[in-house]
DNA sequence: TGGCCATATGCCTGATCTGACATGTCGTTG
DNA sequence: CAACGACATGTCAGATCAGGCATATGGCCA
């Protein structure tokens, strides 16, 4: 990644839709973006619907608040895995991961 | 992970379902397994319905055929985050990802 | 049996990620 | 405006992962 981070400032605001070929990435590229937006996505949805701030879900989750903040701006020095093990532990099923990655 | 290495032996031959409770995992630990297993399945299954040794898929995919290996086996090296990008860069959608995701 | 091919495993090195702290921004409220 | 709470961002040390070489294992067939 590195052409992503351009690309994440633009992304800001969830603006869902198409990332595409803001600046030159691959199909493989947008669409890797796109599936961590999607998660990210979830893990705010998640939080706002339990009424959570950032800091007391990152204790919950065992992580940071700063860590937790990045997660859901799908930041770049966050991977999917992290992602994927933060939702698990706020209690989300594999099924909920899929249905938001069905686009 | 760690205790996950145990549990790998025994993952082995593809036995689908429930990984569960074999020792001590906790049900996000189990869960985020079967994902991982999940899409080391849907690798298997793409490389040979293209009939492609892991060698020339691994070329492919600007990967070593080790690596390829342990992808397709799930092991603890390889991350959900790899998995996810190895298998957008064989043509996979991410509607197949949350296809296999889903269960 | 020996050679060959496909796949699996061990290991090391460099790259990337994670957690956490410090600090910054923004919005609200007294 | 000052203080506060919620969220964002920069940074870095330590942890984990990725790539790939070397080698091992397991068919298969002459």
């Amino acid at each position: 990644m590195g052409k992503a981070e351009r690309f994440r400032a633009e992304a800001d605001g969830w603006s869902v839709g198409n990332a595409d070929e803001f600046l030159g990435l691959s199909a493989d590229e947008s669409t890797y973006i796109e599936v961590k937006l999607a998660l990210a996505g979830l893990l705010v949805e998640r939080r706002k619907a339990a009424s959570l701030t950032q800091s007391v879900l990152a204790r919950q989750v065992k992580t940071s608040q700063s860590r937790l903040a990045k997660m859901e701006h799908a930041d770049t020095t966050v991977s999917v895995d992290l992602l994927v093990r933060t939702l698990l532990s706020t209690g989300a099923s594999w099924q909920d991961i899929a249905r938001v990655i069905a686009a």
